[in-house]
RNA sequence: GGAGGGGUAGCGUAAUUGGUAACGCAGUGGUCUUGAAAACCACCGCCUUAUGGCUUGCAGGUUCGAGUCCUGUCCCCUCCGCCA
């Protein structure tokens, strides 16, 4: 959410941030709520000072056993009056924060301009496109030759765009995880393991809904929400909390992530690229507002060096504003060299929120030397998705013979094993 | 799922028949001190330029006025039942 001081201070600069990312929002719609709201305000509390007034003389000449009928009659009319003033100011509020929340958070100025993943701009690039001597295969031929990806079997049990490893393939989706927790550890993460059902509030507080409710999987009888990323349940830890540790704090978890995927059939529905559920690593901070940009910069390189570590080729990129997500203020997406695609494929995105997701949660802190409490940024990134890894690692280090090697950072995690 | 008990400031506790949320500890700043402790003063829940408004889990209702009375709801604890 954007500060409503911010809109109605400086409509312009924000109307024009909201451009560079190709959204649309009526700010005329805010301003106009927004004044009426603080003029019913004004009123309501000028009413209540002088019933809260009245009360009290009531109190004082009841104890000198005064007659008090005339006032409490004249005070009744006042109570009305606010009544009626609540009724009236109670759907503008409601239309008011509605509309907030519905705003995306405006980009900061490194974001390019540009429309779609086309106008991202690459920042860095690692590793060297791998040339095969022989005909290479895609991730999900090679993952039911070696018999450890079975996607046949999955659709039977649950439907499409979901898969299950077996054997070495449920080992190496294990190793991967373990190895990734263990990366993040090292680099100073606490490593949690968070509910995977939330409440309808965590999904407000990290910017899933309102707008992305239909990509979600409602469990309908309790009401829950199955968290389509760590990010939920992590950034929530301290919703509606005054953080009394010194920051930042940094989270790592491993969950499942899960995925309605509306809007993308047909997209990616070969192999383990988009599937309904998914096992990612993800990291969260919690950082000072001054120290949010040079904290993204930090998880960007705990992501890439997982890559490095394992030695995979992929690129960075930055988006431009056309290709942001709604909570994002920055994003980075680490895209990991695909042999069967024959480009560069997402596997990590690393983002500032900067205070739209703490203003939402209302996550706050005290800034050392200042009275008043004041609000973090969050930052959030993969570290990685899981199966995007497995399918890069098979596909990556596809031998002729059609076995697989393992990436050497990962063979301690397998009992020295080097290949599937 | 059933029964009972309970939610008041970070923690622990108050609040006459309904009369407008108090105290202690912890914490922050200040005075004092070579420094610290102690003592004293202020702050110590939120909004507001201010006046003022709001705040007793949450949402309503009754009332001039609700921590207190009424309705609904969420959460916690104990016991019973079920359960990996």
């Amino acid at each position: 959410m954007l500060d409503i001081r911010r809109i109605r201070q400086d409509p312009d600069t924000v109307a024009r941030l909201l451009a560079k990312k190709h959204v649309d929002v009526d700010l005329d719609v805010v301003q106009r709520l927004d004044a009426k709201k603080r003029e019913i305000t004004l009123n309501i509390e000028r009413l209540k000072a002088q019933r809260n007034q009245a009360s009290e003389e009531v109190s004082r000449r009841k104890k000198r056993h005064e007659d008090v009928a005339d006032l409490i009659a004249e005070t009744r009319a006042v109570g009305e009056k606010i009544k009626e003033l609540e009724v009236s100011l109670e759907p503008i509020d409601q239309e008011l924060r509605d509309f907030l929340l519905t705003v995306p958070n405006t980009p900061l100025p490194q974001v390019p301009e540009g429309e779609s993943a086309d106008d991202n701009v690459e920042i860095h690039r690692f590793g060297d496109i791998p040339v095969f001597s022989f005909p290479a295969k895609p991730h999900w031929e090679l993952g039911e030759m070696l018999e450890i990806i079975d996607f046949e079997r999955a659709r039977k049990i649950s439907g499409s765009r979901f898969s299950l490893l077996r054997g070495m393939g449920a080992s190496l989706s294990r190793a991967l995880i373990n190895f990734m927790l263990d990366h993040a550890k090292e680099r100073g993460y606490q490593e949690v393991a968070p509910p995977y059902l939330v409440n309808e509030t965590s999904m407000f507080g990290t910017g899933q809904f309102p707008k992305f409710v239909d990509d979600a999987f409602h469990v309908v009888p309790h009401d829950y929400y199955l968290i389509p990323t760590a990010e939920v349940p992590l950034t929530n830890l301290f919703r509606d909390e005054i953080i009394s540790t010194p920051l930042p704090l940094k989270f790592t978890a491993y969950t499942a992530s899960f995925r309605a995927e509306a809007g993308a059939a047909g997209r990616d529905t070969r192999g383990l690229i988009r599937q309904h559920q998914f096992d990612k690593v993800e990291l969260v901070r919690f950082e000072e507002p001054a120290n949010s940009e040079q904290a993204a910069e930090e998880l960007l390189r705990d992501a890439e060096s997982i890559l490095e570590e394992l030695e995979l080729p992929y690129r960075t990129v930055i988006l431009c504003g056309g290709d942001m997500g709604f909570t994002q203020a920055l994003t980075y997406d680490i895209e990991v060299w695909m042999p069967s695609y024959g480009k560069y494929v997402e596997i990590s995105s690393v983002s500032n929120m900067t205070d739209f997701q703490a203003r939402r949660a209302s996550i706050r802190y005290r800034p050392s030397g200042i009275k008043k409490t004041e609000l973090v940024h969050t930052l959030n990134g993969s570290a990685l998705a899981v199966g995007r890894t497995i399918a890069a690692i098979l596909e990556n280090y596809q031998r002729a013979s059609g076995h697989v090697q393992i990436p050497s950072a990962l063979r301690p995690y397998l009992n020295g094993q080097e290949e599937i």
